[in-house]
RNA sequence: CGCGGGGUAGAGCAGUCCGGAAGCUCGUCGGGCUCAUAACCCGGAGGUCGCAGGUUCAAAUCCUGCCCCCGCAACCA
């Protein structure tokens, strides 16, 4: 049944280095949808691909001695490599350096100039490099950027900026009568309250503080902003023409039915990637879902009280899909993370889990039964199956469930709850592994009067597992296919999947049934991750050579760009003293400041310091710390801050305070 | 009083809208079976459903207050 076009992005990935398995969730999540859409009936299309330019990538590529296009080739190609590796059944990988992509950048930019939605003005403010962004001086952490902690610059650029508040109004009626569109819903509200309602501000769209970008055609010192760059190439990819000259896949595949993106992109989606549209005066997509990240499980053996981490190089605690495949084959990755990743809170993995999973879903319920069934037909039957009408009571439940289960697999997908419905779907495998304790078919074999009986219980576990692997076929393609192989059978056409007892009569099995998963050892594939996680640790602590392999933001030593030099004279004018806490309280509204009492020789100064996360107000008390005395004050969360505690700070925003080394030193001693 | 999500068995979660015997997966313990990958099936143990009040014949579910965790925002001198 042609159930007619369906549109499916995934967000497409940065290509400044090897994407790691949670940034490969996404991909198997799209492509779980895309195949079962297909099985549908639908009329698929699946785009992926790579976000390749920006700042950030052009400095990575000058430090690794390349251009940037060597460069992103590199990354690109590894990513490319991940995605098939996952076996993903994209149809177009769209790359923003690919040529017909930039030509509509430009001409989409001219047309957004030529209407005024995009207008000439100029930012100055503070610049970090690594994040792109803008920050204003309330912004700025000690000098730092608020989001990586990376240090930020005085710039001044001359910018094009989008007029987003034209269109404010008509997006939040639009995100108001359909709440559908942004996923899950919870996430809604985040952006209502925080950006829209309070209004939005006009983004600038353009920089000319670097090159490596498309550039503005009229005015070609500015490059476009990379996410306006990056968020059309869901239309470019189709073929969209800002010109009115769209071409067939355009006009059949847009507006997306879903896209796909990261929990943490989720406002570039649902806020300005809809008002882009508006402003080209296109369609909004359907749907737009934010999945959670998938994080690195707590480990047991060590700390208890650890909650689950980010995935860090340094660590030596990336788990890569390619490494994850190595060792467990790719249905077993595809079926971990597709079944693991709860619908809005994020999931975990660790090698430990993966093998628990593995050993009981895959090899023990789902291998085992088609195993034993196979086994079964071959020795009471010589591998056929035969339908003989031989019917008991018992069946009954087991078609009924079977079928039950394709109802619900269907309605989970209907609201894109893959997890959920794995779930359902190994339901009819665990069941057919009960019916087989309730039939006994070993006993039934002993008794030459109910041999039609024994036909017609394998017939039945063979037909349930027949839909059983069909349904599993856009999940677990691979495994879909060896399990009808091995039986014989045909995939279940979906519009089929009403009825139990399609399989024909006289269906003959594989004689050798081989082992669709391994049970795994858990200590082997321990030692194997030790390694891998070894060999990650001697790349991180050696000097970044390989470009492939220079994945993630968070080092453990923080990317500190050097100050320019100063004389004695301008340090001169700081002064430091030696100051004793003697009171310190949480400051009302905010869970990072602590409002100090600090004894600075005779005189006592009020310091509110953004340590509450490190340090409680308990442990401040009696601490000889390290003051700058002759920082202008100012207003902290209504408190008065007069000076500044040092604090040293690491790459993940852990604090340690500076105190002096003698605690009976006198306090108020100049430091210098 | 910034907005939102959450706190249910050792772990991970469902159930909460529409009150009516506390459920699922994993783990654990015991039993059964022997077709099968030491797999499968059944059963047991294990929970003050965050805390305290209230409504009700009846509360995980409704109401009030409080505590804790997590997002987003703000903030971080």
């Amino acid at each position: 049944m042609n159930r007619g076009p369906y549109y499916i992005t995934t967000a497409i990935a940065y290509t400044s280095g090897k994407p790691h398995i949670g940034n490969t969730y996404e991909i198997v999540l799209a492509d779980a949808i895309a195949r079962y859409r297909r099985a549908q009936g639908y009329d698929v299309r699946f785009q992926t691909g790579t976000d390749e330019h920006g700042q950030k990538i052009e400095d990575k590529a000058t430090a690794q001695g390349l251009s940037p296009k060597e460069f992103v080739d590199r990354t690109a190609g590894e990513v490319k490599r991940i995605w098939d590796l996952m076996n993903t059944s994209y149809d177009r990988f769209i790359r923003t350096t690919d040529a017909d992509h930039e030509l509509q950048i430009q001409k989409m930019f001219r047309k957004m100039y030529d209407q005024g939605d995009i207008y000439k003005g100029s930012y100055e403010g503070m610049y970090c490099k690594e994040c792109e962004a803008f920050y204003t001086a309330s912004q700025i952490v000690d000098g730092k950027c608020p989001d990586c902690g990376m240090e930020v610059h005085p710039a001044s650029e001359e910018a094009y900026f989008f007029r987003m508040s034209k269109y404010a109004d008509r997006l939040i009626e639009h995100i108001e009568t359909h709440p559908e569109f942004i996923q899950p819903e919870s996430r809604k509200n985040e952006m209502m309250n925080n950006f829209l309602k309070p209004g939005l501000q006009d983004l600038c769209v353009s920089r000319t503080s670097f090159t490596w970008g498309i550039p503005v055609d009229f005015d070609p010192k500015h490059v476009v902003y990379v996410w306006l760059d990056a968020l059309s190439n869901y239309i470019t990819g189709l073929g969209y023409d800002a010109d009115g000259e769209s071409g067939e896949l355009y006009k059949k595949y847009w507006p997306a039915d879903l896209q796909v993106i990261g929990k943490d992109i989720i406002r570039f989606h649902t806020i300005y990637w809809p008002i882009f549209l508006m402003s080209l005066g296109e369609p909004l997509p359907k749907q737009v879902l934010g999945h959670p990240w998938l994080l690195l499980a707590k480990n047991e053996k060590q700390d208890d009280e650890e909650a689950p981490v980010k995935m860090s190089k340094s660590r030596g605690n990336v788990i890569y899909a390619d490494d994850l495949v190595d060792i467990f084959g790719v249905d077993a990755v595809r079926y971990y993370v597709l079944h693991e990743m709860p619908f809005d809170n994020d999931g975990t993995i660790s090698w430990e889990l993966v093998v628990e999973r593995v050993n009981s879903d895959l090899a023990n319920t789902l291998g085992n039964l088609v195993n034993r069934t196979i086994s079964m037909t071959n020795k009471y039957f010589g591998g056929e199956v035969r339908q003989t009408g031989a019917v008991n009571d018992v069946d009954a439940d087991l078609k009924a469930v079977t079928l039950d289960a394709v109802k619900k697999t269907e309605e989970k997908m209907e609201q894109n709850r893959v997890a959920d419905a794995l779930t359902e779907i190994f339901n009819i495998f665990r069941r057919s592994n009960k019916y087989i304790d309730e039939t006994m078919p070993w006993a039934l074999a002993k008794d030459e009067a109910q041999k039609d009986r024994l036909a017609e219980v394998l017939y039945n576990l063979t037909e349930a597992i027949t839909i059983g692997a069909s349904l599993l076929a856009p999940f677990l393609p691979e495994t879909g296919e060896r399990i009808l192989a091995q039986l014989g059978a045909e995939a279940r056409n979906f519009d089929d999947m009403d009825r139990f007892g399609l399989l024909p009569d006289g269906t003959k099995v594989t004689e050798k049934p081989e082992i669709l998963f391994a049970r795994l050892d858990e200590a082997e594939v321990l030692a194997k991750a030790d390694a891998i996680a070894e060999k990650q640790m001697a790349a991180a602590g050696a000097p970044a050579e390989d470009a492939g392999d220079d994945a993630g933001d968070e080092e453990r030593y923080p990317f500190t760009e050097a100050k320019a030099e100063v004389g004695i004279d301008d340090f001169a004018k700081l002064q430091f003293r030696v100051g004793e806490v003697i009171a310190s309280e949480k400051a009302k509204k905010s869970k990072k400041l602590l409002v100090n009492q600090v004894k600075i020789g005779r005189e006592t100064r009020q310091i509110v310091s953004g340590i509450a996360k490190q340090y409680t107000p308990e442990e401040m008390v009696g601490k000889k710390v390290i003051v700058i005395t002759n920082l202008k004050p100012a207003v902290l969360a209504g408190y008065e801050s007069q000076g500044m505690i040092l604090c040293a700070e690491d790459a993940d925003g852990n604090l340690s305070l500076l105190t002096v080394e003698d605690a009976a030193f006198p306090g108020g001693s100049e430091v210098g």
